[in-house]
RNA sequence: GGGGUGUUAGCUCAGCUGGUUUAGAGCGUCUGCCUGUCACGCAGAAGGUCGAGGGUUCGAGCCCCUUACAUCCCGCCA
């Protein structure tokens, strides 16, 4: 490594230690905490590999009257801590600096907030300041250890044997379905780039170029409403692989993320299987296509069990086609009203729900919805709920109950403890349909995912089958309930893509004009190829455990809103730069 | 576009059912004291248009309306 001595410091605030008692040294850093003892003086000095404590002996009036954060560098002697004096927290905790000379050079203004401590401060003073926030310990640590990670997926690609490219910023809209971030063109009067969701297709081209094996750890772009789990730009951990199967490509993701996770988050616990879960199963099971397997409780489908009951809102429902789902509470038998109260405020008003139907399990089943069950009925819930449980029913249109009882199963796992933190459930969901039902087009099919998806069916099964039982060759890769990337195999047959268009009701000029690019070069030797992109934020957020947002691990995010409030973006820009993009702003409204 | 929550000192927050003076606390800041702290300690001081505007009331930080901003969720989004 590159030696770190200047002028300003012969040492880091990191790296003396007993070994270093004795010798004169000079450092240099901010002013993290000072302790003012009258005749004597301690301050914590602090840089980005550590924290040395330095001591004035008699004191010092005018370095007394430094505000935290001034840069000063200090010149003294390394003595050994007393024993009681140790302080075990620090690494350089068995040493101090004896200190002869200082001098500041910058001073630091009283503060906005405190940088020293862990205390919450509001987003959009952290944000205006982020400067001062990115001192803080814990951000901090979490942008070095976003470097590691980033650094540690470069090298394994490497090592796997992918090679590392760039694709263009300012390129054009593609149809991926999120709105792009349009860049005006000064030389094109009226037009305008697009900035990349993802580079599907220029990666995609580089396959048909025969590159073989593609990686870039790449920026992604969608101007849509952001959440603390969605960044207004992102990166991608972008792969595309020619001549594969499914398993092959995924099997690029079992070899990365497991030893991944294991490697900076030591203490976690990482399940060794990945199963796969087919798109069907995860909706019917865990009520969600991106399943949190930590979670023990299993969905199950119960319309059958309550056609023809007495009791007759779910009865009713079942027969207009409605479902009902089942979501068993272990060990919940003896929890107080309120408890179930609370749950069926959660139903209703963040569900939407009409109300919570459950029955307890307790000595004897009870509950409303019990009364009105026969005793067969009884039994069957009560195998599926086990004893000393109770069983919520959601009754809905299948994908809304469905989606409901995911929701209801997600709260019931958090609220009893059931899922623990540190584990890490990695699973593939699959076998997603092709298409689905445009509501806007009278059930007629829509792709399902992205038209780039390769169907699991020949062209002559695409023209004779129902398109709704057709499957996709894709992907997605969840960990905890978080979905991690999505993938697949490409449509690369000119044929079956056009076939696939044509079903979802675009005609043939929409994908030479759409995919001109990619149709037209599929059209000289493709490739069987295809591959996935990794959200990394959401990894590094995962295996960093931050918790609630995404951007504890961007040094410098954009807020809910989309604006960077220290650098004041977006912002206006003069007539004249209108003028030389050819835009005239539109009124409001 | 819709909904929830919030906005009180530089920061984090308390402030009960509308009525204890001059709206409080901790941290920070400033002043003084302190030779072994490491969240140092002790004493004191300054610091407030209670987001803004309007209303109800004898009386509003608290109730109502409007509005701005923040944050989270739904819609949207891989």
């Amino acid at each position: 490594m590159l030696s770190l001595k200047s002028k300003y410091r012969t040492h880091t605030c990191g790296e003396l230690t007993e070994k270093n008692v004795g010798e004169t040294v000079t450092l240099s850093g901010w002013v993290h905490r000072k302790r003012d003892h009258g005749s004597l003086l301690f301050v914590d000095l602090r840089d980005n590999y550590g924290i040395t404590q330095c001591v004035f002996d008699g004191g010092d009036e005018n370095l007394e009257k430094i505000h935290p954060e001034s840069v000063i560098k200090i010149t003294g002697t390394v003595v050994a801590r007393d024993a009681e004096a140790i302080n075990d927290k620090i690494p350089t905790g068995h040493i101090e600096i004896k200190s002869g000379k200082w001098e500041v050079l910058t001073n630091a203004d009283v503060l906005p907030f405190p940088v020293f401590g862990d205390e919450d401060t509001g987003e959009e003073l952290r944000y205006k300041y982020r400067f001062l926030d990115l001192r803080r310990e814990k951000l901090h640590n979490n942008i070095l250890m976003r470097n590691k990670m980033i650094k540690w997926m470069r090298d394994k690609m490497w090592d796997l044997g992918f090679s590392e490219f760039q694709t263009p910023l300012l390129t054009a809209d593609s149809p991926e379905g999120a709105r792009c971030f349009l860049v005006p063109s000064r030389l094109n009067h009226g037009k305008f780039y697009a900035l990349p969701q993802a580079p599907q297709m220029f990666k995609q081209l580089l396959q048909v170029s025969g590159f073989d094996r593609y990686f870039q750890i790449a920026p992604c772009f969608r101007d849509e409403d952001l959440r603390s789990d969605r960044l207004l730009e992102f990166y991608q951990l972008d792969v595309e692989m020619s001549f594969v199967d499914l398993p092959d490509v995924q099997a690029v993701g079992e070899e990365v993320i497991p030893e991944l996770i294991k490697t900076f988050a030591p203490d976690a616990n990482v399940y060794p299987e990945i199963p796969h879960i087919s798109f069907d199963d995860a909706m019917l099971k865990y009520g969600s296509d991106k399943p949190d397997l930590r979670n023990p409780i299993l969905i199950s489908d119960v319309s059958e069990i309550f056609r023809g009951s007495d009791f007759g809102i779910f009865a009713n429902a079942v027969e207009n086609g409605s479902v009902v789902r089942a979501i068993p509470a272990p060990n919940s038998a003896d929890k107080p009203r309120s408890w179930f109260d609370k749950l069926t405020d959660y139903a209703t008003k963040e569900l939407g729900l009409g109300g919570l139907a459950y029955i307890v399990f307790g000595d004897e089943p009870k509950g409303p919805v019990a009364k009105k069950l026969d005793a067969e009925r009884i039994a069957k819930l009560h195998e599926i709920a086990g004893d000393n449980s109770s069983l919520f029913f959601v009754c809905d249109e299948e994908e809304k109950a469905a989606k409901a009882a995911g929701k209801l199963r997600n709260k019931l796992g958090a609220d009893l403890g059931l899922v623990n933190p540190r584990d890490f459930a990695i699973c593939w969901v699959d076998n997603f349909p092709f298409f689905e039902p445009d509501e806007d087009r009278g059930g007629a099919p829509k792709f399902t995912h992205n038209p780039f998806s390769y169907p699991i069916a020949t062209l002559e099964e695409l023209s004779t089958k129902d398109p709704f039982t057709i499957k996709a060759a894709q992907f997605d890769m969840v960990i905890n309930g978080i979905e991690m990337c999505s993938g697949g195999l490409r449509n690369y047959n000119p044929e079956i893509m056009k076939k696939c268009f044509d079903i979802a009701g675009y005609p043939i000029e929409a994908v030479e004009k759409n995919f001109s690019a990619l149709y037209t070069a599929f059209k000289y030797g493709a490739p069987p190829h295809g591959g996935f992109g990794f959200g990394i934020d959401r990894l590094i957020s995962e295996i960093l455990g931050t918790g609630e947002s995404l951007r504890e691990t961007v040094a410098f995010p954009a807020n809910q809103r989309g604006q960077d409030l220290l650098m004041g973006s977006p912002n206006e820009v003069t007539e004249q730069q209108l003028r030389d993009v050819h835009i005239k702003i539109r009124n409001k409204g």
